[in-house]
DNA sequence: GACCAACCTGACTACTGATTCAGATGTCAG
DNA sequence: CTGACATCTGAATCAGTAGTCAGGTTGGTC
């Protein structure tokens, strides 16, 4: 666990995110492998010696482009499901602004992608990270009445598995944007499949 | 779209099959761009050159894998689901399968996934045809009356995300089996999800 | 038992690209 | 202005490996 070289001017620190940019850019369009350190430097407008002042090595930068997805992901996500009345509004929203952020961001998407091929141990912190703070999340609505009793963490994992397909399928392979239809027929999936089985009106169960 | 040259041989046809199942290995196991055909060609107990008998190229290989792997799940989930009473069984039982085959065959599952980075086009490919199918027999349940009406499509990918997701939480990083109440949290989600909005009695949409 | 097509061999070529490093150059406090 | 430190440069190093090819070997056929 070595740190960063981190800069300590205000040049130093516009140079080391042109570079980030750069690489976020080249590892989105060409792939990992296929995007060497010159191409990224050349991007960046600076000489291939300078990479290696900020980032020890190319993995370094996925690395720190994952943990940056990471952070703005759930600070996008928080934002945007703030004001939701309960948890399904909060899912239905949530996987709306998930779509939206990545269409913003399709090669930060793509680069969390890739890292489970060039550091494993990223790419599950990735999710593992995201899955806990969801299940979390769930556990409170359940016993709120809110969703369905049972297991969390399983509910989690597949909830992220359709926010990342269709992220897949309608943002990154984007032919065209999801439609009304689209969105529609995955709400209603989530939100009968979360839903408890009596009644709509909370508080159903004790505690 | 040249044609991968074919053994005529029974020597020839075990040679080939040999470098693929090594290739299977060494992918899996190494990733695609660690794993150099020497190392492929040593496990398979056969000279470098002999690799390039049968495969033109390093993306080659990883391609004919990911066409197997849909082969063999697809033949896999249709004998595992066949017997199935309605669509919401069928789920149930092809879920389960689908868990299981990834189990059986994890390094299949990660040439798969890793193919979006070498091949994005035989990736999609992949994902495209089991969609299509996918879709067409939610189609056809929701004309039977077992599954809500809605985009099908969209149904589709959301459950092959579940699946996904699933699979490489349970099946690759498998530090455990799923638990029942991990199924059963899974099914509860598809069953509701899923399941026409009034009756539970077919036949409740004309046409 | 010679022939031939298919198959196999492994050293070699040609190239790519991550990382290093010895020296500029920029910047700013004093 | 000047030293000191941060920053930047880009040619050179160095390791790794996909793919080639000139020749063997095998196994069946006539």
């Amino acid at each position: 666990m070595s740190y960063l070289p981190s800069p300590t001017t205000s040049r130093g620190v516009s140079t080391r995110r042109k570079i980030l940019r750069a690489a976020e850019l080249e590892f989105g369009e060409s792939g990992y492998h296929s995007a060497s350190i010159s191409s990224i430097t050349r991007r960046a407008g600076v000489a291939q010696g300078t990479f290696y002042l900020y980032f020890p090595s190319k993995e370094d930068a996925l690395r720190e482009l994952v943990r940056r997805m990471g952070r703005e992901l759930r600070r996008f996500l928080s934002s945007r499901t703030e004001g939701a009345r309960d948890r399904l509004e909060q899912e239905r929203l949530g996987l709306r602004a998930f779509i939206e952020f990545a269409r913003a961001h399709p090669n930060l998407y793509k680069v969390v992608m890739e890292a489970q091929f060039v550091d494993d141990r990223i790419y599950r912190e990735y999710y593992e990270t995201l899955a806990t703070s969801y299940a979390q999340g769930l556990r409170g609505a359940q016993q709120r009445g809110e969703v369905r009793q049972g297991d969390a963490e399983a509910q989690a994992w597949a909830l992220m598995g359709i926010a990342h397909f269709l992220g897949l399928r309608y943002a990154i392979w984007r032919e065209e944007d999801p439609s009304e239809q689209t969105m529609e027929a995955i709400y209603a999936l989530i939100e009968n499949g979360l839903q408890p089985r009596a009644a709509k009106t909370p508080g159903g169960d004790e505690r």
